[in-house]
DNA sequence: CTATTAAGTTGCAATACGCAACCTATACGG
DNA sequence: CCGTATAGGTTGCGTATTGCAACTTAATAG
């Protein structure tokens, strides 16, 4: 096996892959950002998203599917269906926040509305970054890409 | 105006759709983790990627008209063109790692190789965590949602 | 019992994606 | 030099995804 090989397996196989099967289509991310802003409805997504129907329609199914939403008729309204984040969907939330703070800081140039605080010191939350397993800040010269074979088991499977 | 008019503001100038501007389209995601994997070159791209050679030619363009990459031709060999990431590309790294960690952790259910450790220690980053100002990780119940009128303005801006 | 709301579906046009073949400008080997 | 290989694309063409507007179906409200 070369290396080429060896590499396309690599991305293949690749977590970032796996993610993107899940919420790598247009407006999966935007529809989430949504559900964590506490949009519940069909209607409250696509008025307020401004997204077409049938693509909203198709994109909270596949979020359903993949176990990102769960999708709950309303017992009292039965025209009602309520769609709610799952842990799995909770779970996106520093993608999603690491994102955004992206976008603020090098695209659109300021923060944007609402902002998540710390519900206790009613402050920002912090930009996210990457650490060590110590909980150490770490800039890109800091870090280095390695093969898991090279590395403790039990360091692996922690990360 | 009202909330829904309110609302959709919120959404299009939010940090998210900016974001998605730039970094949304189908491989995106996968030609930067090759970037940061060190692939400089197309025709390394292509054949590690899997990509069809129009949309990488025309993804490589836009990821250099937004700044995150950028194209040098290579002094020494005038057929070679060499991509790089810039600082704007390469502060793309926290929303790579923690799709890669979501996708591993929820849909391969394995870490994924190669494994980027800390440069000294020789461990594997940290999960990446939402923190608070002070540095402390928060779970989704000790966050609120807050408008950013309501908060202070070297806060925001922080943030 | 009529009107309205919620959650979709359908038909059709515009865009984006993907594959294979082709092209252009170097560089390399003899 | 001169044929051949390499790097980085472009072109043509078919398929898949997206988006808009109109329509549907079921349930509730007045």
């Amino acid at each position: 096996m070369n290396r080429a090989h060896q590499l396309r397996e690599v991305f293949a196989e690749c977590g970032i892959s796996a993610a993107l099967e899940c919420v790598g289509e247009r407006w999966s991310f935007l529809i989430l950002r949504g559900a964590f802003n506490g949009l519940r409805h069909f209607e409250e997504f696509q008025s307020n998203l401004g997204i077409a129907r049938n693509i909203l329609s198709n994109r909270l199914g596949r979020l359903v599917e993949h176990g990102i939403l769960q999708r709950d008729p309303d017992p009292a309204d039965r025209r009602k269906v309520t769609y709610r984040l799952t842990d799995k969907g909770r779970d996106l939330l520093p993608v999603l926040l690491s994102l955004r703070q992206w976008g603020e800081r090098w695209v659109s140039g300021h923060p944007s509305n609402p902002v998540l605080v710390d519900r206790y010191s009613r402050r920002p939350i912090a930009p996210i970054t990457v650490r060590s397993a110590e909980g150490r800040p770490l800039s890109l010269g800091e870090m280095e890409w390695v093969d898991r074979n090279e590395i403790d088991a039990a360091d692996v499977d922690a990360a």
